[in-house]
Formats: C-alpha cells, sequence, structure tokens
DNA sequence: CTAACATTTTTCCAACTGGTCAAAATTTGG
DNA sequence: CCAAATTTTGACCAGTTGGAAAAATGTTAG
C-alpha cells in the first residue's frame, strides 16, 4: 500500500503585492482605521451571507470566489475589493461562528437544576439547527476537513469550556441529581442529536417524506430527544 | 436582498470523444465485456482507495485528479486510463457505500427482543465509525451538499428500509417492550450519536485532550450510549 | 518469438481559478 | 457645486484543473 498521506493542495503562494489598504496602513502605522462606511458596511455583509451560502455547501477549497460574486450579485474583482483574499472571507465567518455557536453551552448554569438546565441546552441547540442550517454546515464541513483552520481554538477554547461544563455535570451526578455517566459524551450526545437536523436535512427530509418532513419535525426532533435524554427507551408505567 | 440561489459550478461539460472503452462497446453492443485484468483490478481498487481518501476530506468539487492520483502513486493520465471521469471515481465510492452503510440497519430483526436488538445497533454502528470513518466522512461530505449525486437513493432505497423498521419499532413499543416514542427519530439519533466519532473526530479529540482522546473513547462511548438509550440520564437506584 | 492487446508516459489544451491593475464611475465632505 | 476619496468595472495574468491524443512501453496467448 502506499502513502496514504493527503497533501494540502492550496494553490503555491506566490509573494505578492499588497492590498491597498495594507499599504496605507502600513505608511502610518498609528493612524486611525477609518471608521467603515456605510457602503462597506453593507457590501462585506452581503458578500458574508454569500459566503456563509457557498463555503456551507461545498467547504473551502470547493466554493470559488466567482460564485460567491455571483450569489452576493456582484463582479469577482469589486468582491476582492472588500476581502482582498479568499481566506479572508471564510476567516471571518468562522471567527463570528465560533462565538455564536458556543454560546448555548455558556448559558449553562450550575446552579440550575440539571434537567431545567440540559433540556434548555438542547432547545437551544436544536432551535439554532432551525434556524442557522447553514452555520452547522460550515461548521461541520470544517471538522470533515479536520479543522485546518481551527484547530488551536477547539484545543483551547472549546476544550476549556467543555471542562468547566463537565464539572458542572459531574457535581449534579455525585448530588445525585443526575445519572452518573461520562460527562463529555454526554455533551457529544447533545451536539450530535441536535446538529444532525441540520448537517443530514436532506437525508431527515427523504426519510420522513412529504408528509411528515415539514418544519413539524423540529417539534417532533424536540419532543424525541427531551424523552431520550430524560428517561431512554425503557418502557415506563403511565403516570 | 439578491437571490441567493447557489448555483452548481461543475465545469461546463462541452461535447467530448468518447474514451476508448466506451467507443468499443459502442461499436459491439452484444459482446461479453472482458473480464478485467488483475492489473486492472489492482489499480482500480488502489485508486479508489486514494480518492476515498481525498474524497472525504474534501468533498467532490475539493477534490481534484491530480491529488487522487498522486496519492495512489501514479500518474494523472494513468488513473484516467481507469477511470475516464473524475464523476466516475466518486459515484464508484458512493454505490459501494450505500450497501455497506445500510447493512447495520438491515440486521435489526423484529424476532429479537428490541434492547439487544438496538444495543447491538448501536454497537456495529460504532464500529463502523471507528474502522470506516472515511467512509462516514464521505457520506458527510454528500449529505452537507445537499446529497446531490444520491437523493433518489436516500428517497427510496433509505426511506423503505427505515419505514419497515420503524414498524418493527412501532411493534415493540405496542407489545410495552419499548417506551414509546417517535420511531424515526430513534433512528435518527442512533445515526447522530455514532457517526458523530467518525465526522467529528478532530473536536472530540481536541477536546478529550491527549490523556482521554486515544483509542479508548470508543469504548467510552459505547459505554455512555448504552446508558443513554437505555434508561435516560435520570438517576436510577443502584442494584 | 511475435502479433495483439493492455498499460504508461509525454505532450498538449481550453476552461477555470485566485488575484492584480489602471481607468472609469460614483459618492461624499466642505 | 467641486475636489478628494471611494467604489466599480474591464482587461488581464499566471497557475491549476479536467481531460484528450498519440506515441512508447509492457504483457500475454498462441
Amino acid at each position: 500500500m502506499p502513502p496514504n498521506k493527503v497533501k494540502s493542495a492550496e494553490p503555491a503562494l506566490t509573494p505578492r503585492r499588497q492590498h491597498k489598504a495594507d499599504a496605507k496602513a502600513a505608511a502610518h502605522p498609528h493612524a486611525k482605521p477609518r471608521p467603515l462606511t456605510r457602503i462597506q458596511r453593507e457590501k462585506q455583509d452581503l458578500i458574508l451571507e454569500a459566503a456563509l451560502d457557498v463555503f456551507s455547501m461545498h467547504g473551502f477549497r470547493g466554493s470559488t470566489i466567482d460564485q460567491i460574486a455571483e450569489v452576493a450579485g456582484m463582479s469577482k474583482p469589486n468582491l476582492l475589493y472588500y476581502f482582498p483574499r479568499k481566506e479572508e472571507i471564510h476567516r471571518r465567518l468562522m471567527s463570528a461562528l465560533l462565538d455564536t455557536w458556543l454560546a448555548p453551552l455558556k448559558e449553562m448554569d450550575a446552579d440550575g437544576d440539571p434537567f431545567p438546565e440540559i433540556r434548555s441546552y438542547i432547545r437551544r441547540k436544536l432551535e439554532m439547527a432551525r434556524d442557522y442550517p447553514r452555520e452547522s454546515r460550515l461548521f461541520a464541513n470544517e471538522m470533515l476537513q479536520g479543522a485546518p483552520r481551527i484547530i488551536e481554538m477547539l484545543e483551547v477554547d472549546l476544550k476549556n469550556l467543555v471542562d468547566e461544563k463537565a464539572k458542572i455535570l459531574l457535581g449534579w451526578m455525585d448530588q445525585g441529581k443526575l445519572a452518573h455517566t461520562d460527562p463529555y459524551h454526554l455533551i457529544f450526545s447533545i451536539w450530535a442529536t441536535t446538529q444532525h437536523y441540520a448537517d443530514f436535512d436532506v437525508q431527515v427530509r427523504a426519510v420522513l417524506g412529504k408528509d411528515r418532513g415539514g418544519e413539524g419535525r423540529f417539534e417532533d426532533a424536540a419532543r424525541y430527544l427531551e424523552q431520550l435524554f430524560l428517561f431512554g427507551l425503557t418502557p415506563r408505567p403511565k403516570g
């Protein structure tokens, strides 16, 4: 068997002249960064919005600037005026993403009771899968590629946050308020089951069919997951 | 807001001459397809193996023939001798994938008891995530892109299979052997929680850290999931 | 050994890619 | 209104990409 290493095939980066803005900043390192104009804000948002569409479907390498520009309704050079490189757009999306992505977990409160806390965590994550499926897919795409652009953030910020919340969960377990089990895998299972409805949406719809594949599927999912995490699948006497 | 449709940016396909093999087949439509030579079988396997590496990381559009050829240890034209187009390689991978992918669910037996059946279904899926992570990612990549190449198979074969197994689950529920809940979402949750360990492997490792991120994570996951699906997170008196 | 066939390499190409640049068009502050 | 600054466009470029053609090199059955 030959070596199976996948080489990163990004375009070999040739030395390149600076972008106008960069050059200006370099000339006056202490100049106040001129506040963004209205047009700059609007267009940047337009581009990021379009890029989210494209990157979340095809991943970084599968997406082209042309395509993003077309979705954003502008020409490629015009887009490049606002974001001098493709990577820049992606970076902006990813850093905005990580913040919003971890927010629901941050809210889990040690002073609350485990079941209401876990229940509303699941609800929030499920709402995010419903309302921000592109963000979820962008994240998933990055994971599938080995998270090259955010691995340190995962190893530091994410790990710290999860460590902290795992301690809370362990505390609840010690108090007998929660079944004694692995808090890390518990968190993983919440991520997995909720994000599934964004990332594998096509499959979910295909399997549920026309009749059950409508918007109701998120409510069904919420009900099911609530039961799963509370009681599992063991039948209980009615009450 | 401009139209947000993402146009498929596959290379515009220009009319192209036939590949040798195609031409031959067209010339003698009833000729027996000559059995593959040893070299053909070996090389095709090599290529498919390499393509699995590349496609599973970068998706269809993010992968290049050059890259696949390099991983397979051959030149691009040589690779194209065996698979005249990029799509062909991907198609072969996908159709092989779907079979193996659904096999574990097919094994779920109506005559068995629900918990042993579900338990071993989870085990099998988890083993697949551990032993065939590239296949899992290839599948996930296709889903993220909206499953353009397998959507009909999902809507027919997969849906039928799940419908059938959902009936089995409902039967168990009616017999009081299984908590009454949504069988479709039950299956989704098994898919999600098990495939997570292949698709989000980087994240799982990053969060578990060096000490707990080793091979043991699959055994931990199995134990955790077993408890989750059996009893949920409600604490139980020891027994 | 040799003809017929299978495989590999070399060379090539048109379309696409990320990105540059100068000029033209537009907006904005005074 | 006007000059300065900002924004947009069109033409362009070098490297990459999927793929074709043909020549060169193996392999194998008789």
